[in-house]
RNA sequence: GCCGGGGUGGUGAAAUCGGUAUACACAGGGGACUUAAAAUCCCCCGGGAGCAUUCCCAUGCGGGUUCGAGUCCCGCCCCCGGCACCA
């Protein structure tokens, strides 16, 4: 017999209920057998967090939950959906944190992770705990370290000196993708340029696929953008500008525009150009050593500041444009970047904007070589004419020839003289993986001077980190690792003399790189994946995340799946079939951050409102993907909508009725689970929830009484974002189960969302001027009568002729009328 | 500079195969129930005029197409992201 205090909504109770229920039952854990055997696998995966000490943020929860509403939504239909969580807890963020508070990652990380679980718990989330990961568990970072062997038998990865970004701070190298702007992206520093040796993973041979298949996978499309500019595929050519003087050097340049070759008048370098000392001559040595000095010691900041002053100075060198037989002096300059192409450029000053200033600032010629529609040779130049439309003109036999047909006129001409050939450039670089840290994974690699650099045996793997308590990086640019001789030293596996480990660690984005390949796999500890599992859940159904990761660790797992698809390890090579970015949450208009003090802290909220009503209304804020302003006191209205389900389903005093549901609210019922169903498909949360607001208020209108059958399928569609309260009241309602087992989803009945009457707007002139109502279908002339019917249209109709009628059925209908010349004047 | 996304009530936001603009919710005002409070329920709530039927104006600004434009086209302004000397 249920006493008045079961009777009311206590959200804290059923909410630690039912979390207890669920893990006691294994509501959300898929047992070995079951994920072989699963029917309708469904992978419907997030992304994996970093283990703060500050706990789970709002911004975690918002993303987290969108995914969970999906997830519980595919399961309600269905499906069997897998739905794990893990932690991302190697990696700077977590070493910097350390050597901030003092205390060593391994003793902070799982305390940091015990305090994630309680919270992912708490707010309700679907996750299977029986297959999570935790990157710096020797047992998942095994599989890191094969995978990276994987790659370096196959070619895919090299050791190779190169210029990289360092950060004086972090005392670390960083990827590209973690320099913003010249600073480096933990600390704002800005970065200097070093040259080490480091290990890289071969992307750019993938360059061209992984562009290509952009265009069939379903992810959002700002996130494909992202990728498709930050791979940054240029065609065009590579041209030979002979060095004056020196028959065996010349200097390699690309550029797109090969049409505008004769309009080349200087070469520039970029001041680390290898050619730099070749090319310049002894009167201009000191000026040029000081400005390759100058370049050098200022960070790629101070660098970016004056982009509007081209500096530069003149080696003394010239080349021959290898068009016009012509000798052109050859300068460096700080606009051209070593990095990008060849390092070298032909400077056509008369169509690329920079060359015209840097030619205006040092007085070096500027040649038209393009003319467009009205202009010709002798045009002046005001500013460069950059468009790739128009003709040649000053271009000797090309003159009067289209650009586009130039290119190609001009590139196979100079490569029937070995001057030329066409080739394509690709803003993207390898992937530079070494880190000169501590809090990662060892790169799984033995240095030996006789057999060079010698993978560990998969058999000795992992390569555990050893404990060290001084971990902190220094200025050397070696890693701490470097420091623990006793580690390092050990025989080569090839010949057994002496040999060293590679001490560096490997970058975090290749420990989350392919993360997800593990999840199904976790109860295997002799294999990442298993074959028939993985060919079972994968690729990824569906992937919601942070736009943040948009090329970082997207194109890096993308790279890694195709290899090993390459390798035969993998039977897909793309390894998320649809990907959505969630948009961001700010509060009050405002963005959040600790300096403002004005972040949500989600435990108070949830104490008091539950986790239901929380996980509610941050759906409700805006549109799931492009994030919502959370304002303090809108709580209340999610808050006030689960009370009331709650009082209809659980009245105060009595029983829920049952019998027939009115005819009215019916349809209702029906429309409302169709518009439903469409919008959390299409991640469209928000109106979802508002569409069951607005069928509850019709249940409830004028405080009526509903019955069962009435409320039931509601508490179907509130599941997917208000698990708790809805498994309390399918038990409630008298089921045995979890309303997650058995696809609970409502059905809709087309027929009955069908409307008896439709409202009709009907317009003169294109003005609303009444309504009308008429039965669903009504021809043309029934409404016209009607309409004509109604006052106020009659009034506006009046001594006028009826021109055009305008009918879309059920809708409107317009009546186009001569202007009343008649009345008045 | 380039590439995205967006400007709609007091606020968060609905409505984009062109067809009754402002759903849903917050805030605000009024009322019912109650000893009271909470909860619940009902009514009002873009601006202006009017007792009212009703009329006019309004989706960042200016034009255009159309019977009809928040939605399409042209030209601007502003805000938020991302990239940025990429040859």
């Amino acid at each position: 017999m249920p006493s008045n205090v079961d009777n009311a909504y206590d959200p804290s109770a059923v909410e630690h209920r039912w979390q207890a229920k669920w893990d006691r039952d294994g509501t959300n854990a898929f047992a070995l057998d079951e994920l072989r055997s699963a029917e309708r696998p469904f992978f419907n995966l997030m992304m994996f967090p970093y283990p703060s000490a500050e706990g789970l943020h709002v911004g975690n929860i918002y993303a987290f939950t969108g995914a969970d509403v999906y997830g519980r939504f595919k399961r309600l239909q269905g499906y069997d959906v897998f739905e794990p969580i893990g932690f991302d807890a190697f990696g700077i963020h977590s070493e910097n944190f350390a050597l901030k508070t003092g205390v060593h990652p391994s003793r902070l990380i799982p305390g940091n992770m015990a305090n994630f679980r309680r919270q992912l718990r708490r707010i309700g989330g679907m996750f299977d705990w029986t297959h999570t990961v935790d990157t710096t568990d020797p047992d998942y970072y095994r599989w890191t370290q094969w995978i990276f062997v994987q790659f370096l038998k196959n070619g895919l990865a090299e050791k190779k000196e190169a210029p990289v970004n360092w950060c004086p701070s972090c005392m670390t190298v960083l990827a590209n993708e973690q320099v913003i702007v010249g600073e480096c992206e933990r600390c704002g520093t800005a970065v200097e340029q070093r040259f080490i040796h480091q290990w890289f993973l071969r992307i750019t041979d993938y360059a061209d696929r992984l562009l290509a298949n952009l265009k069939r996978i379903d992810w959002s499309d700002t996130t494909l953008k992202a990728q498709y500019n930050w791979i940054g595929r240029s065609v065009g050519a590579q041209l030979h500008f002979p060095v004056a003087g020196a028959d065996d050097l010349s200097v390699e340049v690309f550029t797109t525009r090969p049409d505008t070759v004769f309009g080349a008048t200087y070469v520039v370098l970029a001041p680390e150009h290898p050619l730099v000392d070749a090319v310049t001559s002894d009167s201009c040595r000191e000026a040029v050593e000081a400005y390759r000095a100058r370049t050098q010691a200022m960070d790629l900041v101070a660098r970016k500041k004056i982009e509007k002053d081209k500096t530069g100075v003149f080696t003394g060198g010239y080349c021959v444009n290898p068009a016009t037989g012509e000798r052109v002096p050859v300068w460096i300059a700080d606009y051209v970047l070593m990095g990008y192409g060849t390092g070298a450029i032909m400077a056509v000053p008369g169509h690329d904007e920079r060359d015209f200033d840097f030619a205006h600032a040092h007085g070096l010629p500027i040649i038209r070589v393009i003319a467009a529609p009205g202009e010709d040779a002798s045009t002046p130049l005001s500013i460069a004419y950059e468009y790739p439309t128009g003709t040649l003109v000053n271009s000797g036999r090309y003159d009067g020839v289209p650009v586009d047909e130039a290119k190609r006129a001009i590139v196979d001409e100079l490569a029937t003289e070995g001057l030329a050939e066409s080739r394509v450039t690709y803003r993207l670089h390898d992937w530079c993986i070494s880190r000169q840290r501590y809090w990662g994974p060892p790169i799984p690699v033995i240095n030996c001077d006789h057999c060079g650099a010698v993978p560990v045996p998969e058999e000795d793997l992992p390569v555990e980190l050893p404990h060290v308590e001084d971990f902190r990086p220094d200025q050397s640019g070696i890693s701490p690792l470097a420091r623990v001789r006793e580690w390092y030293e050990v025989p080569c596996p090839s010949c057994g003399r002496d040999a060293a480990r590679e001490t560096d660690v490997s970058d975090v984005f290749l420990d989350s790189a392919w993360y997800f390949l593990r999840y199904p796999s976790t109860d295997f500890d002799d294999r990442p994946f298993d074959a028939g599992i993985t060919r079972r859940w994968l690729p990824v159904d569906m992937y919601i995340g942070g736009n943040e990761h948009a090329v970082l660790h997207l194109l890096y797992s993308r790279f890694v799946v195709m290899a090993l698809h390459d390798m035969g390890w993998l039977d897909f090579e793309e390894p998320y079939d649809r990907f959505r970015a969630h948009g961001l949450i700010i509060r009050e208009g405002a963005k959040m951050s600790k300096s403002k003090g004005n972040v949500i802290i989600p435990d108070p909220i949830i104490e008091r409102y539950g986790a239901d009503t929380f996980r509610l209304y941050l759906m409700f804020l805006g549109p799931f993907v492009e994030g919502g302003d959370y304002q303090d006191q809108g709580i209340s209205g999610p808050h006030g909508f689960l009370h009331r389900l709650w009082e209809s389903v659980v009245p105060e005093s009595g029983e829920l009725a049952t019998g027939d549901p009115d005819p009215a609210v019916d349809r209702k019922l029906h429309r409302t689970i169709h518009r439903v169903t469409d919008q959390i498909a299409n991640l469209r949360y928000n109106t979802a929830i508002a569409a069951m607001m607005e069928y509850l208020n019709a249940v409830r209108a004028g405080g009526r009484t509903p019955v069962r059958a009435e409320v039931e399928p509601l508490v179907g569609m509130v599941a997917p974002f208000a698990p708790h309260i809805a498994e309390e009241l399918w038990h409630r309602l008298g089921h045995a189960g979890s309303v997650f087992d058995g696809a609970n989803w409502p059905e809709c009945d087309l027929a009955k969302c069908v409307e008896q009457h439709a409202r009709i707007a009907v317009q003169v002139n294109g003005r609303v001027r009444g309504t009308v109502s008429v039965p669903v279908g009504a021809g043309r002339d029934e409404v016209v009568a009607q309409a004509r019917a109604e006052p106020n249209v009659a009034r506006h109709l009046e001594g006028t002729e009826v021109r055009r009628i305008v009918h879309i059925p059920d809708r409107l209908l317009n009546l186009v009328v001569a202007q009343a010349v008649a009345a008045g004047k």
